[in-house]
DNA sequence: ACTTTCTATGGAAACGTTATCTTATTCTCA
DNA sequence: TGAGAATAAGATAACGTTTCCATAGAAAGT
């Protein structure tokens, strides 16, 4: 069936361990049999077996990371898969894409199976690193490159890259604030995610420096999608003295917000307010285009790809916690309140 | 560092042919000696080496198969992933990613580097199985299960999982014909991909059953993203006498001409209805929520990874070519001209 | 009671590669 | 003109599995 080196070395009449000599450029080989056995494995086509290769020598790399995404219906990860796929192709690595939101011990089953196909590295995107996997995780950075994206382990020194969402989620209110509006909505998500529990400290830190006390009945927790945007708007809405702008943790939260409030006549940004979070392409392509405090997913799978890749290769990190300042990305759904 | 079979036995106190019997249920096992081994498998967390597997089976399957995208930005792709990786998770298969939106040469590149690590079938997403690649495919689908989405190759028996988009455009257009539309633009891209002209061909076909000729100023090629339908539908607007209904061949150009539409103070379905094609998650949550041709794109994914996956087990397939009968989804982009 | 058949087990060969040893020839330079 | 490098190449042992073969006691059929 397939050809073997067995089948080369017969062929440019040698041994299998001078062709091996020459595919690893290990050792010395003539010119003379160089010249034989090339021409045997162009003559042969033969590829050699990579189940082989990474039985004898584990340390032998199939050039390739996986990484743990936990749904593809939140654009982000797209975004960053991008920026990723840019950088490890050049490379020449290939991904893993496992997909986790079926539940808990998904993930486990997922890195059992990354780690039984000997992948050189292993990324978790945020929320795959969840409270309870914390201590897991850092046993299992240990065996192999770990990296998380958005997310980070307290009291280790696991490698991530990460938005300063803290800083990034101050920005939008400020913005918001700077712009007259005090009754700032803030739709969130689940807070047993890093991601959300930032941005929560950041919306209530620009509260608290611009003197607000932040009002629970202006918080809502959504799930992180766009009916959770949905859900939240229309809870504002009822209210009997609801916000006049909304900071929605995602772009797809805030383009839910942007469907219930058109919905029932109003307007954005005329009778509310609203910017988003991460900057996902189609934040500038919905209508009414979105403000949006800009993450950089692109840019930051294309640094996770940069940091992986070091890691690999064992060279030094610079630094082993890459933080990303989010950038205000003013649009058109926010505008002064009178 | 890695547990082995031959650790098992010995913490177990029985040899590795009855170790390697009990894995893969092959052979005799008595209850006492299951029940030692199982708990030496538990105790030391012992995974069986994928490499030496592969090696011995000579079948070489890495449990991967590897996918080709053109764009992780057509939100069409994040769906059928979703779907897919669902239904190769569930036999232990690994999804390699490659996007292939960096030009043709990629292509290419991209299958040797599957073919390289041993992948045990491609799938080939719309729009990578371009006109000069045909001949190309057909070879290589001699050597690796290949298996295409919403594309196909005349004259070749690839196996292919593909919506009727003849028919599905078909649908739309007469509906909004039943509307009593009869200025209907369309938004489509570009032909030289299979879906575009197939699109095409349905549309055509609507108009030509209700006696109505294709005027060519409501015909537009654009880029197949939001951008494009919103250049499209500006340029439909700027007509001295603009289409009352829109059909863009892809709900993300569907959503770039309701940002069109709304900026320049027009409403929708008011005063120009609107079809989408695909139904992509978003479609629902964007405002207003789209009417569109549901092409079940998490359906499409399971299906190909389906047909995949009995493929690969040389199971027969009732059928080459699996094809999709989309749906007409309303909801609140079109309404009756009066 | 004596062959079959079933149950249960372990030894050893094989899979395709690389690494370690070993051997043999040819240079190099005191 | 030797002694030690440098060059060249092969035999063989790993790597961790599975599969084939051999063995043997127990159950079952005659």
């Amino acid at each position: 069936m397939g050809i073997t080196i067995k089948d080369v070395a017969k062929r440019a009449d040698t041994s299998i361990t001078t062709v091996s000599r020459l595919m690893n450029k290990s050792g010395y080989v003539s010119k003379e049999a160089k010249k034989r056995i090339d021409k045997a494995i162009k003559d042969l086509d033969y590829k050699p077996n990579v189940m082989a290769q990474g039985l004898i020598n584990k340390s032998l790399s199939m050039k390739t990371v996986g990484i743990l995404i936990p749904d593809m219906q939140n654009l982000f990860y797209p975004a960053i898969l991008t920026g990723l796929e840019d950088e490890l192709e050049r490379h020449g690595y290939s991904i893993f894409l496992c997909i986790t939101n079926r539940g808990q011990d998904m993930e486990k089953k997922y890195i059992d199976t990354l780690l039984g196909k000997n992948v050189d590295a292993i990324i978790f995107a945020a929320a795959c690193a969840r409270e309870n996997s914390a201590d897991y995780l850092v046993e299992l950075s240990e065996k192999v490159p770990a990296l998380l994206i958005n997310d980070y382990i307290i009291g280790s020194d696991i490698c991530s890259v990460m938005a300063d969402e803290v800083g990034g989620a101050y920005k939008a209110v400020t913005y918001l604030l700077g712009l007259g509006h005090t009754k700032i909505g803030f739709i969130n998500g689940n807070a047993d995610r890093t991601t959300y529990r930032q941005k929560q400290e950041g919306y209530e830190k620009a509260l608290a420096v611009n003197e607000i006390k932040p009002n629970n009945k202006y918080l809502m927790r959504e799930t992180p999608n766009e009916q959770g945007g949905y859900k939240g708007a229309k809870k504002f809405l009822a209210l009997s003295d609801p916000p006049t702008a909304i900071f929605a943790a995602s772009d797809q939260m805030a383009i839910g917000v942007i469907r219930a409030v058109l919905e029932v006549g109003y307007s954005i940004p005329e009778d509310f307010s609203l910017i988003g979070f991460s900057n996902i392409p189609l934040a500038a392509e919905v209508y009414p285009q979105l403000t949006t405090i800009d993450q950089f997913p692109y840019k930051t799978g294309k640094l996770v790809g940069e940091m992986v890749m070091k890691m690999i290769n064992k060279e030094d990190l610079t630094q082993r916690r890459i933080l990303i300042e989010p950038k205000l990305l003013i649009r058109k759904t926010c505008r002064e309140l009178k």
